[in-house]
DNA sequence: CTGAAAGCGCTTACAG
DNA sequence: CTGAAAGCGCTTACAG
């Protein structure tokens, strides 16, 4: 590859000069650019990062840390790769925790040690991740969180409350009464509940929260079986993710009740599948683009300035209702 | 960080002897190798990459270029990592053509420019991506393909003949004599038409290909409405995707037809929905660990051959048929 | 077996 | 405005 010493040869300059070239600033005279720029193209020269980092003391490299690879993050990621390339970045992905246990230790040891300029937190991270999280944003190395749910981080918040309050409204709009909330515990679903709650408090209607763990297919599936035969006589569901309401779908149709006639279900995420769902499932849209940018410019600002203390502020994206027609 | 000097400093010996420690080669005196160990773990030496990069002139950078970020690949990208990183080097991703239009020209030209160690593509990589791809093996980068379809390349063959021919061996097992196949045309579904036709001919039953555009969701539904009142009497379905699958499924279940009982279908992927369809898909699995892991492993062996012409075999790694409730 | 030294490509304070 | 030179941390051929 192409060095500024062959540059400078090759256009009869210093080695300083062309230098100046490259990283556009300090005045050139325009012969000597021109020469400059001419051989720049004609060599195809890409400065060597490695040696620019060894001299610079600062990396170009901004880590990732995965936790769980599924297609909402990485559309996350990618938008934010965009912008991050674009800002002369590279992206250095760890995924962490899937297959093997999880070693946060080694692996923020390891970040330490390496000084990337930046670091990005995909959802979901653990609480070991976000301790070790805090740990960099004190030795300097900024870091954004790509969901940003509780705690004091710099982060991108997805306004879950606002897109579940507008479904649940939806709901409401088209006549239904007893809407029940399906998901884990309140820890968990605090951001969806609380969306959940207000709409149904502005209508004067009962709030039904159903428990099940979300990854549990089968439970989730028994639950939708039993939901018609409820009690509470259940028209219409919140689910906490797609993948709840898909189970939930299955149930149901075991059970031989018609969606939306019988019983309306939302999801939450918007995943590929949602409008393969029988039926298409309406659900809530993660803005995952705008998270990825969002989170790449708070990223960006914290490193252009150089460190210090993390930003103050954290930065909310809306949801989105689509409407399909499972509700 | 720590560096050499320092360790050689606080262990009293010298930087030579130091690197002797950290490489594990070459003979070193008990004691100053004891008291080298003690300095390293007392500082939390790591070495710094980039002036090893600069003065060796090679990378431990594995490059990933991402076509398409769903969740299959990723599983098969997370398990490469978990290898590649346990060697000693660290994977650098660039999404392409995801959000914006993919700039084929200008990320080859990077890479060629900051020699990765070596470099790793994921499934579904368009035409330029496949030449490229070659270009950079002519130049002595080694790579590899993780979803090797077609053409002389280096890379992963997943076995999909033999896992379609599976699944229409189990469709004929119990009892289906009409069995479609759905999916795009002749050249895109090769592979999985290979084993499909085997089968049949196997069986002397006929082969049925019904095309459709994959990503279609709306197209694929309407054929699934239609499916049962086709002249060729259709009673089951191996669709090209899980996704097809799906979209299938509800258009069989919009016709008001039972599934697996009037038409069985079968999916291809093994995705996480599949089981969160309704029935539960049964699908051929991509064995996406071990397809990382293939993947990995043949990189690194390229790599330490130190570049050179590329490995002559590709791997093939079997696919797997899950049976859940759809056929 | 171990030490002193050169040099990878870059950036940048210092001269001229 | 432009040139000569030092030094980032590492590896490694060369002495001793």
């Amino acid at each position: 590859m192409a060095t500024l010493k062959e540059l400078a040869r090759l256009s009869k300059a210093s080695i300083r000069t062309v230098a100046r070239v490259v990283h556009r600033k300090g005045y050139v005279g325009a012969k000597t650019r021109e020469r400059i720029e001419g051989a720049i193209a004609e060599l195809g020269y890409e400065p060597d990062l490695a040696a620019r980092s060894l001299r610079t003391r600062r990396s170009f490299e901004i880590a990732v840390v995965v936790p769980t690879a599924d297609e909402i993050h990485m559309d996350k990621l990618a938008a934010a790769e965009r912008q991050l390339r674009g800002a002369g970045y590279r992206l250095r992905v760890f995924f962490e925790g899937q297959g093997t246990p999880p070693e946060w230790k080694a692996l923020f040891k390891h970040l330490h040690a390496s000084k990337p300029a930046g670091v990005l937190f995909l959802p979901a991270l653990p609480p070991a991740g976000l301790e070790g999280a805090s740990g960099l944003g004190k030795a300097g190395i900024p870091y954004v969180l790509m969901d940003l749910v509780t705690g004091n981080h710099p982060g991108v918040r997805i306004d879950r409350p606002q897109g579940v309050y507008e479904a649940v409204r939806h709901l409401i709009a088209s006549g239904r009464k007893r809407i029940a909330f399906v998901g884990p515990g309140e820890a968990q679903s605090r951001s969806r509940l609380a969306g959940y709650r207000r709409a149904l408090e502005e209508a004067g209607l009962p709030a039904i929260h159903l428990e099940c763990a979300p990854e549990a297919a089968e439970e989730v599936r028994r639950l939708g079986r039993e939901l018609a035969d409820r009690p509470e006589k259940i028209d219409a569901v919140q689910a906490y993710t797609d993948q709840v309401a898909m189970g939930l779908l299955a149930g149901l149709h075991d059970a031989g009740r018609t969606v939306p006639r019988e019983i309306a279900v939302v999801g939450f995420d918007d995943r590929r599948m949602a409008m393969l769902a029988w039926p298409p499932l309406t659900t809530v849209a993660q803005p995952n683009r705008e998270v990825g940018e969002a989170a790449a410019a708070m990223l960006l600002e914290w490193i252009d300035r150089g460190g210090g203390p993390p930003p103050v502020e954290s930065r909310t994206v809306p949801t989105r209702l689509v409407i399909r027609e499972s509700g």
